[in-house]
This record gives C-alpha cells, structure tokens and sequence, in this order.
DNA sequence: ATAATGACGTCGG
DNA sequence: TCCGACGCCATTA
C-alpha cells in the first residue's frame, strides 16, 4: 500500500522502536502475573534486562509497569507501596511478609492463559 | 564520536 | 538475609 504522508512513523515517534517493543510485551503480561525485567530482555532477545527498566521508567506509565520486577520478586523501587497495591487487587501471589511476589507462582513464562 | 546513566543480574563476603 | 562490586547494553547528554 502507498502512503500519502512523507512520514509513515510509528504513532509514538518519542519512542524507539525497541522501547516500543518493550512495552508491547509488558501489556501482554495477563493480570496475577509478573515477568523480571531479564525475562522481557530474553523474551526479546534485543536487549539487557537493564535496558528494560529504563524503557519503563521513561515510558512504562502507558502499560502494566507493576507486572515487571526485579530477579528476586522486589516491586521497582520508589513504586513499591502502589505495585504491591496492585498485586493484592490483582491477587498476585506474594511472599511471607507480603513485600515480594512468589515468582515460584506468578512468573509468567510467555505461554498464552 | 565518546562518556555517563539507569525502575537490572549475578557473585562474593 | 543484607551489602558491595562488577558486567551488561540502548539511550541520553
């Protein structure tokens, strides 16, 4: 198909492809389920988990940021109190203590529920 | 073009 | 369990 306009860019140009990407995978984590910022690097095999807090930060308030964490089930930091909040809506399971997600239970693995 | 940054991950103590 | 050091990598200044 031709396009009229001399600039068919992506309806976010502020945003890097790859950012994009980044967050098209975070809002198809389902809801009780969590990914670590290392498993959407891996899941797209484009980046470091590093990056993938960066995207988040910069842009992550446009999707589900709370459903990606760090390695040990830690909510991102200075979001912690409104991502626990939303784990308990979400019935995310939680660690003893309440302060972690049970990744042994809510790691999403990328298969479709 | 190079240096610094950051919502990370892993390992050692 | 907690803390520090190092490695990683696209983005930003």
């Amino acid at each position: 198909m031709e396009r009229s306009h001399p600039q068919p860019r992506e309806p976010a140009p502020d945003i890097p492809e790859l950012a994009s990407a980044v967050l098209d995978v975070v809002d198809l984590i389902p809801a009780g389920k969590v990914m670590t910022y290392g498993d959407v690097a891996e899941y797209l095999g484009r980046c470091g988990p590093r990056h993938v807090g960066m995207v988040l930060s910069r842009w992550g308030g446009a999707v589900s940021w709370w459903r990606v964490l760090k390695a040990d089930g830690s909510p991102p930091p200075g979001h912690e109190a409104q991502a626990l909040a939303a784990y308990r809506a979400e019935r995310t399971p939680l660690r003893a203590g309440g302060v972690k997600v049970d990744l042994r239970l809510a790691r999403w693995d990328g298969e479709p529920v």
